[in-house]
DNA sequence: TTGTATGCGTTATCAC
DNA sequence: GTGATAACGCATACAA
């Protein structure tokens, strides 16, 4: 590894100028003396120490990417596409405006702002931070900051997350649903925080609006990570029969419902009808194909991106929601059903 | 952001004493000292500034992990629930091991190799490096390396690598086929190098021990990237007829094509069997369940962790080849078929 | 038990 | 045009 201070040995400059060669400012220095050490930059490819710089000018140029998660959801998480998809667009994004990305995936919030300031990041990406967790963080680290889909009260804490359409999402997928005559719906979710809860009110919202009664209405909560176990399927089988659609929180559920169903010997959409919520690969493998509302990951992972490096920028912290679109992805999982109270 | 002369300062000590303590070194300190210390670096939440203390130790705490892949291939890539897995576990190995992942997706090699130096990387892990990409790297980075899943000839480049009993799974595969009456076979695959080549070995080693003619063997190749395309899927369709099974080497593309063909009226394993590699959530979710040939992805990620660690406790390169097992996991995509020429 | 001095590689401020 | 020199925060060899 090559220095500045030996170039200019070397070539008996001083740092000072072998610096400002390496920095383009050329005009102040003479031609000869630019291209003698242009050539010694390429012969030993020349690469500056970062931790150097950072040193000097008191800044990294590197963005944490910290996701929360419980330790039991760990694999779970990350095997998941929306994360590999997420993370590799931010990753990209990131570079392309000349940041450096660390990833921290953890289930400790102190763990994850031990992190981030030892490293000094310029910035941070938060995913699945609930208000608690954010306001954490905010009271450590100071730096421009923009959350992931997170839903925080404007009050406690002045917050810019990129998220999506969620209530309006599951307010049209609800929709969609009566209008193919469903009014018997169980809203499957294995939390009641953050985008599920507000995709449940959008779904509340669609039930009203259509004036389908309270009582048809079926909230099943399911426990964390469950919805892999045998026990826990099984007993939504038993659902299945007070009900002709299920809505759930995300294809891979959706999906995993799907086929354990048909394996039960239960037919989709014939018996019951079902839905996601992400439109994502799994989705799409699955047979019936999942009739979904899709969101751009991509496009989320960019927004956040934009955003933050603005601020880095700027130099401070914006306020505001970012709510990207959905849109309803019409598969093969729901069937018409009659409307007994309609005839 | 407190730092350690601050804190010297404060306690009108020298920046020694409060170094020693904060590394623990306190049989050199007095007790009072220590209590002293300890209740400001609390109070204060002073945490080192990584940046300066690399440079002191001339060592960062980062480990570059580089996925190469091509411009083109970047979203597919990405999106692959292996990569997710993959560098999940990287992560969470790697930090319980005390050390940091940056993450850097590219298909430069000369970027990737540009980004380490500069971190001053004290490892690094590659994937999805040709031998070309292999031995680039070592011209210019000469720290501890561990390659995943490449196959590397030994005289040119000595190396360490993780990769899979690929020969023999791919054996596996093919002797199970065969006893289940399949002599007509195509390999599809959409490169002939690394893994794919090895696995395809295997493949021509099970024909010839059950003496399968070689005009019954089909090698089917397909243009990188283009499996998930119309065209080529209904060439595929086309091929089907000429055999009686297909060997993918992905579960997500046997996925992908058993789905199109049911799509298309073709019944799998009924019409034709169909067969996967990676043992992942896609051949689960497709159905019939994909017969497949399963990796620990896990265990790949915590392998190549321990052997970076190693290597790098020991300041010295180390070589050879560690090939985890695989397992031929049984799912209901390959039919027995009546093998005329026994009759 | 505690303190002093120096170096890590880079940038930035001034002076020549 | 070019060059000293200090500063960034930390670790450490060596003194006291």
């Amino acid at each position: 590894m090559i220095t500045i201070k030996d170039m200019a040995e070397m070539l008996e400059l001083s740092t000072t100028t072998v610096s400002n060669v390496i920095h383009g400012k050329t005009k102040e220095v003479s031609g000869a003396t630019v291209a003698k050490v242009q050539k010694l930059i390429d012969e030993y490819n020349y690469v500056p120490n970062i931790n150097a710089r950072n040193l000097a000018v008191n800044s990294s140029k590197i963005i944490g990417m910290a996701i929360k998660g419980s330790e039991e959801k760990y694999v779970n998480l990350i095997a998941d596409p929306f994360y590999g998809e997420l993370i590799g667009t931010v990753e990209h994004e990131l570079r392309k405006a000349g940041f450096f990305m660390m990833l921290y995936i953890s289930g400790s919030i102190e763990e994850i702002i031990r992190y981030t300031s030892t490293w000094n990041a310029d910035g941070l990406i938060l995913v699945g931070m609930s208000q608690d967790d954010y306001v954490k963080v905010r009271q450590r680290y100071k730096k421009p900051t923009v959350i992931i889909d997170s839903y925080i009260s404007e009050e406690i804490a002045r917050h810019l997350n990129v998220g999506l359409e969620d209530e309006e999402g599951a307010y049209q997928m609800t929709e969609y649903l009566i209008k193919y005559g469903h009014r018997k719906i169980g809203f499957v979710t294995d939390n009641m925080e953050g985008i599920d809860y507000y995709r449940y009110l959008g779904h509340k919202r669609a039930m009203k609006e259509y004036m389908v009664p309270a009582e048809e209405d079926q909230l099943i909560s399911i426990l964390p990570g469950h919805l892999e176990k045998e026990d826990t399927l099984a007993e939504l089988m038993q659902k299945a029969k007070e009900v002709t659609a299920f809505m759930f929180c995300s294809d891979y559920y959706a999906a995993t419902v799907i086929n354990y169903f048909q394996d039960q010997g239960l037919k989709v959409p014939g018996d019951i009808s079902i839905t996601g919520f992400d439109g994502n690969r799994y989705g799409k493998m699955v047979r019936p194909v999942l009739t979904t509302v899709c969101q751009d990951v991509t496009e989320k992972g960019r927004a956040a991106v934009k955003q933050l490096v603005k601020m880095i920028e700027n130099q401070k912290q914006e306020y505001g929601n970012i709510r990207l679109p959905v849109e309803l992805f019409i598969g093969d999982s729901v069937k018409k059903v009659k409307d007994p109270a309609a005839s």
